[in-house]
DNA sequence: ACCTGAACACCGTTCAAGT
DNA sequence: ACCTGAACACCGTTCAAGT
């Protein structure tokens, strides 16, 4: 009550009824507003609650509270965010099977993991594709994981390497397939696709990106299955 | 010669030596300028030559010696002609071999000039997955002959769409993979990924994105071998 | 070093005015 | 119907000025 801290004027307060949203002084600020950690998970929240067309760099200062330009002080480019977001999400997918279980069971599991994590950031994935491992540490620790665990299960590496390659080029194709509208595949004229429109009907109401998926996945696993060195298959 | 058509002054003549680049009167043409054959065509050449990147609206109507603005007669948006240039691209892949080959067979080839014509277009990989297939001809064509040759190969509808989809998910997923730089798995210290960097040294100087598709790419028709109903497979 | 504020060079798209 | 020209509402990014 009679204390004499300064509380009695907290920034929140108005001197009067007028709105004045941020009061900032021009300079430096003695401890900095921003970091890496801080910027992914803005970025993290506002594709969560608005979706990525609404990750613009003038959108991510402003839930920051911040100027655009001073995020350039701490990201190259939106591109490099990009990054940092790609492994932030690889972060999340668990390659832990291949600590307990054989390789073809841990590859699957890997793979659902894999794709449950890019169906809700499908506009990472061409970045992805392109983006060399070695600055993101949670994904060098991934591919780690995931190599050395074939390794363990019999695999030489340069063609373990080959199997992840495949293994994920077949996951981030089918986490943009999944963000495909259920028709996708409909035909307005039966007579000039007859075998599509049949498929079709027979098709509707199923989750066509899951089976997919699914029958891919097990198809691959099969088909590494017969090929691996000292395997059961042909 | 002494014809009194308008030949007398072509738009090409400048009437000094002063560069006028261009001169058409401001109102609609006798004759359309536009059309979507010449936007697809020009397109493509502008790709061809300058890459995905150059591909704007401005450049486009540039490269068609017209307003930006008259673009919009033609196209709704970019996002539509992104979707024409898909269907022009799918026009190039080979389906034929659904015709003569056994469906194995015949799925290999296709999965390779689909993945060969995607590799020059990866930007339209994100659009594809995204796009009905029903206002694209030549798309709808594609899929019917898959399709059809699948079921003739003793594939059900419904699973042969599975198929399909399962391995258009990994020509995508590897047509992106292989614009990737090759180094794309090198790690700066082997001390924190000893697996990867052993795999990376054993392939350096390999086409690592070639391999990688060709593996999973067997390894996908060896399991649908497997599964197929009238199969010699498990 | 790390912020603000004011720019810059684009981008896709719209629309009135012309024929 | 189909073009031009002039706008509009963005976008990512740069940079001088401040502390």
């Amino acid at each position: 009550m009679s204390c004499v801290t300064n509380d009695e004027v907290p920034t929140q307060v108005a001197t009067d009824s007028a709105p004045r949203p941020r009061a900032r002084r021009r300079g430096r600020p003695s401890v900095p507003l921003l970091s890496q950690k801080r910027i992914t998970r803005a970025a993290v929240e506002l594709i969560g609650a608005r979706g990525y067309p609404a990750l613009t760099m003038a959108a991510l200062a402003r839930e920051l509270r911040v100027a655009p330009s001073a995020l350039y002080n701490h990201v190259a480019s939106k591109r490099d965010l990009l990054r940092w977001l790609q492994d932030h999400v690889n972060r999340g997918i668990d390659a832990s099977a291949f600590d307990t279980e054989p390789w073809d069971v841990a590859l699957e599991r890997w793979a659902r993991s894999y794709r449950d994590a890019y169906v809700r950031h499908a506009p990472l994935v061409p970045v992805i594709a392109v983006t060399p491992i070695a600055g993101s540490p949670h994904t060098v620790a991934m591919y780690e994981g995931v190599v050395a665990g074939l390794c363990a299960g019999g695999w030489p590496e340069a063609e373990a390497v080959d199997v992840v390659v495949a293994l994920e080029s077949f996951v981030l194709g089918s986490a943009m397939d999944a963000t495909a509208p259920a028709d996708i595949f409909d035909v307005p004229d039966d007579a000039a696709a007859p075998a599509l429109a049949r498929a079709g009907l027979l098709r509707a109401g199923r989750d066509n990106a899951d089976a997919a998926f699914e029958a891919g996945l097990a198809a691959l696993v099969t088909g590494f299955r017969a090929r691996h060195p000292g395997g059961a298959g042909g």
